[in-house]
RNA sequence: GGGCGAUUAGCUCAGUUGGCUAGAGCACCUGCCUUACAAGCAGGGGGUCGUAGGUUCGAGUCCUACAUCGCCCACCA
């Protein structure tokens, strides 16, 4: 027998023990169809919040959905533990940067303390109930997964989509990398906009630059105008003094350059931004440096040596104020660009880099992009202005110590690059040596092992050449290429997505997957997104957990529209709550019923047994047809209302039958037994999908014919009952009204009617009929006086007994 | 500056290809201890669906413009 109350805090444990010790949800290659997921791996950077649990509990509900669709579903887990955000957690807790460290200590923290951290994501996760096969866990440090990254550089760099080069990239002087342009954000500051006075060398013609850089004066290589610009145009070809830095550069003329836009002159850095990028190519300008790596200035400019940025801004800018070159002084607010990881501002640097093309294969991105369906439709909006707009090919060294390293060295002497072969995989060029033992170009034996290490996205983005074990060349490969689902939310599209994309059509020319799921994000209050740092212990997941059950977490993860932001509140919790305490409650009903009853084949239903079994049927086909839009939200509202109603309507009038086969006979309360018992059945699989563990709890009493209800398969009822649908539902109406009357008279729902009288057309008359025992007994109806009409009906009279009647 | 999304009851949100008096939960009000459930049940009040036009027999839904909010991108001298 079922508890009078349900304990989520013992049965939970409880099944969550069960589906481990009888692996169920383990992946075996038999015979059903397979549908894989490829799924997020978390980065393990820092502490879980809500937002973790929002986005993969949709992805989550997918699978169960599948699993008891008949597929075999294909669901493993990664950790993300290599790359920069790792690298920031370990340097975060030890107070130390990583060079302070060293290499390899610094490594060895990074492995430990990201373990750590993946074994209170795994308990996280699996307490939510989220229905992985742990025995295909993946890590994006392990040896398998390096060696199928480095697999897949080679590969690229075989069919030359991979290079290595000198040039500008992005560089982060916080985190002393280069990056890419996938990991800028943009950061609104506030600055002063300084109008400079410039002079000609020639005639000392005085002219006024407006920059917010001060501190870049001195690496000016040149200054331009527009070729249009009246006002300016007769500065070119002259030369420009720089005051205070006291250089002189050309004036130069360049199209770009806006006449309206400051004071229509502008000066060119090595580098300021971009624009200085291009014309630096453009030209052919010199290189003029005055960075150190880690932001301050260098020997080049000896007056402000050692200063950083931020300090040779004000401090230059002080100095051209006291010689009078600051015309005026604005203030002003404007986005800069920085570096995701830190949200320092971005600086620009050359390097000797590895780089994956990009430019050159737009199209075939936006092609392959337009080949997944993407869930919402609009997300895909979002990739394709991505690949529109970008503007570089994807930088993938990193100046850093924890990730995947490049399998190749350099000759000593030529600089040629020796690379590893397949076979070898996975090395490490700093500790192994490669297999030749001199350059085969000038006879060299001396190498040095390439000391950067690869972006996290290039690993994250052959998740599912991990998933498919892609060194092993057995058949998974041919199973996953594509996989049939990514899910993730919609901050990744430009970095996880794309670069997927990105490696699978190198690799195969082929899209990665069939479907995209796009969520959204968890936030606290109003647009305030949930951060780790901000996680207080009522946000805390196992805090929640433990106080509403993982089912009532579930359900609110699975509210609201596919990509769209949820907020976070205690409500959906609580009516997660009440929905886990309905199903109990009723299905301790149907329990107590069921005692004498045999499961068997039957047909001889009451009208209003058919009813409420074609009204499920209905709600199911729009249950499924949420699902397979992948909108758990909406299927989860689907069945929430119709299980509700199911409750308060059907049951009210069955129960009558159930308590009372003297009274109504023992094949209609078969007929109810059989129904309760079959639609209970299809209730608790369809919530298993978001409430997984109270539903096992009732499936293992009242049903197990499986070793679980998540290994069951969604059949759908066969019956042809649309016209007791229809009719059934205007009985209901019916009823609501009577009660209503009764309501509205503060009388209880058991009062008498003495007498009911009703104009009905034919049909609602011959329905009534047919379910006249339910209809009388579930109102306390005494008489019944029904009259024909060709309308569809009339409630003509309800008479009340009243106490003082009686 | 370009794009995408949102704007519906006091709050949080549904409303599928345009179709009866616009829905749910919470909150509020009135009843009801009905042999599953008072964490319940039966009712009730509350919305000119962001604004202004347009298409249509009919618009929350389609079109145009605008406003506010959020996100993405670009510019950022």
């Amino acid at each position: 027998m079922l508890d009078k109350k349900y304990d989520f805090k013992e049965k939970e444990v409880k099944w969550l023990k069960y589906w481990e010790d009888n692996k169920i949800y383990e992946f075996n290659s038999n015979n059903k169809k397979i549908y894989s997921i490829d799924t997020p791996p978390p980065t393990v950077s820092g502490k879980i919040h809500l937002g973790h649990i929002f986005s993969y509990s949709q992805a989550e509900m997918i699978a169960r959905y599948k699993r008891l669709s008949g597929y075999n579903v294909f669901y493993p887990f990664g950790f993300d533990d290599n790359g920069l955000p790792s690298e920031r957690l370990v340097e975060k807790i030890k107070g130390k940067k990583a060079h302070e460290i060293g290499r390899e200590e610094f490594n060895k923290l990074c492995y430990e303390i990201t373990s750590e951290y993946e074994e209170e994501f795994k308990k996280l996760f699996s307490r939510l109930g989220v229905s992985t096969d742990w025995n295909l866990v993946y890590k994006t440090v392990s040896l398998e997964a390096i060696k199928i990254s480095q697999l897949s550089f080679l590969d690229l760099v075989a069919k030359k989509a991979c290079y290595h080069k000198e040039s500008p990239a992005l560089w982060c002087s916080e985190c002393l990398t280069t990056f890419a342009q996938a990991e800028l954000e943009t950061k609104t500051v506030e600055t002063t906009f300084n109008y400079i006075t410039f002079e000609t060398k020639e005639d000392k013609e005085k002219f006024t630059i407006a920059t917010t850089r001060c501190e870049l004066l001195p690496a000016i290589v040149c200054v331009f105008v527009n070729p249009k610009d009246e006002k300016h145009k007769h500065l070119i070809g002259k030369r420009a003094h720089i005051p205070i830095i006291d250089i002189d550069v050309p004036i130069m003329a360049d199209d770009k350059v806006a006449i309206d836009k400051g004071t229509g002159v502008v000066m060119c850095c090595t580098f300021g931004d971009q624009t200085d990028i291009e014309w630096w190519n453009k030209y052919n300008l010199p290189l003029k440096y005055i960075f150190t790596p880690d932001g301050k200035i260098n020997d080049s400019v000896p007056k402000y040596k050692g200063l950083t940025i931020k300090e040779a801004r004000e401090k230059i800018l002080e100095d051209l104020s006291n010689g009078g070159y600051v015309v005026k002084t604005e203030s002003i607010e404007h986005e800069v660009q920085v570096h995701e990881r830190c949200g320092k501002e971005v600086e620009y640097t050359i390097m000797k880099q590895w780089f994956i093309d990009i430019m050159n294969h737009k199209e075939d991105f936006l092609k392959m992009g337009a080949k997944i369906k993407w869930y919402p439709k609009y997300m895909k909006v979002r990739y394709n202005e991505w690949v529109e707009n970008v503007a570089w090919d994807w930088c993938i060294s990193r100046q850093r110590y924890f990730g995947v390293p490049f399998p190749v060295w350099y000759c000593n002497k030529c600089g040629k690059i020796i690379y590893a072969s397949k076979e070898e995989l996975p090395i490490n060029p700093l500790v192994d040596k490669p297999r030749i033992s001199s350059c085969p170009n000038c006879g060299c034996k001396e190498f040095t092992g390439e000391k950067d290490v690869m972006d996290t996205w290039a690993t994250s983005s052959v998740t599912p050449l991990i998933n498919m074990r892609y060194q092993e060349k057995d058949n998974y490969e041919d199973i996953l290429n594509p996989m049939s689902l990514r899910a993730n939310a919609y901050d990744i599209i430009r970095t996880w997505d794309f670069y997927t994309i990105v490696k699978s059509y190198y690799h195969f020319n082929n899209i990665p997957w069939e479907n995209i799921m796009i969520s959204g994000f968890a936030v606290v209050g109003k647009n305030e997104k949930i951060s780790k740092s901000k996680g207080n212990s009522k946000n805390d997941p196992i805090n929640i957990i433990d106080t509403y059950s993982a089912d009532a977490t579930r359900y609110w993860a699975a509210s609201g529209k596919l990509g769209t932001d949820i907020i976070f509140n205690e409500e959906g919790l609580l009516r997660g709550k009440k929905l886990i305490n309905k199903i109990w409650n009723v299905s301790k009903f149907i329990e107590m019923h069921l005692t004498d009853f045999n499961d068997k084949e039957f047909n001889d239903f009451e009208y209003l047994d058919k009813w409420i079994i074609g009204s499920f049927i209905k709600m199911e086909k729009e249950f499924i047809k949420n699902l397979d839009n992948y909108e758990t939200g909406l299927a989860l509202n689907t069945l929430e209302k119709f299980f509700w109603h199911f409750c308060d309507n059907y049951i009210e009038i069955v129960k009558h039958r159930l308590y009372r086969p003297e009274e109504f006979g023992d094949i209609p309360r078969y007929s109810g037994q059989k129904t309760v018992y079959m639609l209970l059945y299809k209730f608790l699989q369809n919530f298993s999908i978001f409430l997984p563990y109270i539903c096992e709890e009732i499936y293992q009493e009242l049903y197990h014919d499986q070793k679980s209800i998540h290994i069951t398969e969604l059949k759908e009822l066969k019956y042809d009952f649309e016209e007791e649908v229809v009719n059934g539902d205007i009985i209901c109406e019916i009823i609501s009204k009577v009660r209503g009357e009764k309501s509205d008279n503060n009388l209880s729902l058991k009062t008498v009617v003495s007498l009911l009288d009703i104009t009905c057309s034919d049909n609602i008359n011959k329905a009534i009929k047919n379910a006249i025992k339910d209809f009388k007994a579930t109102l306390f109806i005494d008489k019944l006086k029904l009259n024909n009409s060709l309308k569809s009906y009339t409630i003509n009279k309800i008479e009340l007994l009243k106490e003082d009647n009686k």
